[in-house]
DNA sequence: ACAGGTTACTCAAACGTTTTCGTGTTGAAA
DNA sequence: TTTCAACACGAAAACGTTTGAGTAACCTGT
């Protein structure tokens, strides 16, 4: 087991200092010829390779981008992170992950084990707990110490900071009216209660499109599920919620559905029903993950660009920390939404 | 803005020295009550934080364990990370992301970049080309400089270090046994080619069961997909491929499919030619993801626990690096499958 | 022969900690 | 008055690196 050489050991078995070390490794003129190809060769045969933390603490930057998601058995949070990861590498930076798992105090304690020296800036998606609470101690006093921050998805207005949302309005607008255009007359939407920034976005992408169309919003044709049905034990209760809905709308002939799992969830009651997809039910969700490709039949579905939006919130997030001048202007960048036709909708 | 404080500042606002503030804030006994207040208060207000990378070059150790897969964008993935996160925060430990997309070279760039002193120890999962190159200089020298790796899914057996794997072999002969039991005489495989070693030991298994109760294995019964079809750009060809299967063994009564998608899409080729599910057909798949879970019928899957490898992996991992003495023996923990039993079997 | 200039190095500081050892000042015992 | 321990603190080294400043030794031109 031959463990890392540094520059002090090279130094002592050439008899050279370390400075002359270092120097010949950088192909410095201040080096002759021969000594400088003396220590290279040393250095190539015991593979030396400077210590990055000795790095990071000479130059005050670490080169590694701290990444803090509520949640990463997720398709778009999976994703989010593959492109912030693919732009990272090829800027030469690392990137370190931390847990929310929707919960406040897991936030601010991974935020806190970071923040001190271990990375250069954040890239967030805050937790459904700091969004309710309203809590933001903990991202303006890491802005406030001059680490740069870009939120992305689930961002707060009253932050000042570099922002990547998905259009979320324009992308509700876009599936309805798809599905107004298909010839749906009475569209129904699924979606979560208020507090969401996301579910509360598309809500209005969904109204304006009716309005744009002159069609009056039922107020039963909006069904508000409790967020918590999203976890897997709570499937069944979802069925239950999303069937007596379609019980008490029986000549609904659209859904819009804020995410994947409302979608396919209405195509299976929706199936049990007897209702025909697409003939006499159209359905669109949100998020083009696994399950939208892979359901029978396929889910048309609103993409997000989830990896899109990885890549982007690194490159703001590298310029940034490249930046010479320190001039602060924030930018928000929005990623459209796309439609992804298929076998839900005509 | 106010900077991050260090302890240099702190010594020379209350015109101590480093020292001094160092042991004041570890309630050092060297320090009078009186000081260990003042600098307390003082750190207190200034919110200081020892610097983590300070830290790290001090104590030669920089809690952190880089983690590499070939994917993120996976659910048996994704959940391992998230035990390994879990695991980690628990025993704070930092959690390292790299990917290598399945390429080897990535592979060995994103570890070259953790080795110099990022962190103090691997959990990987190689990529399916460094099986196929079978050139596992990267590990080898990593691990003889003395850092340890706990590999974990795709192990490689050459390599002398931690592993966790999945029984994977006996969760192929509990979904075949249970075939069986359920009455299927003529039950077929959906595998990949044998080069990863997943493949190979579902079926094995899945010989293995069949051999036990006596059935003859035919050939005609076995499709190795190319694993190029399970990216989903081929999701066609692969539905064409088990199409064309399922025609040519028109009697089949069981699937077992090494993994999710091959059996869910295994049951929409089913459902297309009106094979009643689970009536003329029952399907077993691999790994308890989305989609067994939301497919109509929900699919029956040998889950591997995933979230459990990655506890399981971290733990060994930090064991081994917070051990005091320097035995190196290495121990391969085998992970339990379990059989959920959903609609597609009866 | 000597100023001045190259050449090829070495020194030392710096990044922010921790920790061992050293030291000046007390107060009390002898 | 001397001696010595206890107390409270400071100096310095160490982790591994980079880099500007300093310095010998040699060479060149006059």
């Amino acid at each position: 087991m031959k463990k890392k050489v540094t520059l002090k050991q090279i130094a002592k078995e050439l008899d050279v200092s370390i400075s002359t070390v270092s120097k010949a490794l950088k192909n410095s003129i201040e080096i002759s010829e021969d000594t400088r190809q003396k220590v290279q060769a040393f250095a190539k045969l015991y593979n030396y390779r400077p210590n990055n933390i000795a790095l990071s603490l000479k130059n005050r930057k670490t080169k590694t981008i701290g990444v803090i998601i509520p949640e990463i058995v997720h398709h778009f949070f999976s994703k989010v992170i593959s492109g912030i990861e693919k732009e990272a590498l090829s800027r030469g930076y690392n990137v370190i992950v931390g847990l929310s798992n929707e919960s406040f105090s897991n936030e601010v304690i991974n935020m806190e084990m970071l923040a001190n020296g271990s990375i250069d800036g954040f890239i967030l998606s805050v937790s459904k707990e700091t969004m309710l609470l309203q809590d933001y101690h903990h991202l303006t006093e890491t802005i406030n110490q001059g680490m740069p921050v870009v939120m992305f998805d689930r961002v707060i207005n009253e932050i000042n900071c570099d922002k990547v949302i998905v259009d979320d309005f324009e992308g509700a607008v876009k599936a309805t009216n798809k599905l107004i255009e298909n010839g749906c007359k009475k569209i129904g939407l699924i979606t979560t209660k208020d507090y969401i920034n996301v579910g509360k976005l598309r809500t209005q992408g969904y109204l304006k499109a009716l309005e744009d169309h002159e069609i009056f919003p039922e107020a039963d044709f909006i069904l508000k599920v409790d967020d918590e049905k999203l976890s897997e034990e709570n499937l069944e209760s979802l069925e239950k919620e999303i069937e007596s809905f379609f019980k008490v709308n029986k000549n609904l002939d659209g859904i819009v559905a804020v995410n994947e799992i409302y979608a396919i969830t209405a195509m299976k009651v929706a199936r049990k029903l007897k209702i025909k997809i697409p003939e006499s039910l159209q359905v669109i969700g949100f998020t083009d993950g696994v399950l939208s490709k892979h359901a029978v039949p396929s889910l048309t579905t609103v993409s997000q660009h989830a990896s899109q939006m990885g890549e982007k919130a690194a490159e703001l997030l590298i310029n940034n920390l490249e930046r010479e001048d320190e001039e602060e202007v924030y930018e928000t960048f929005t990623i459209q939404t796309d439609l992804i036709e298929r076998e839900s909708t005509k």
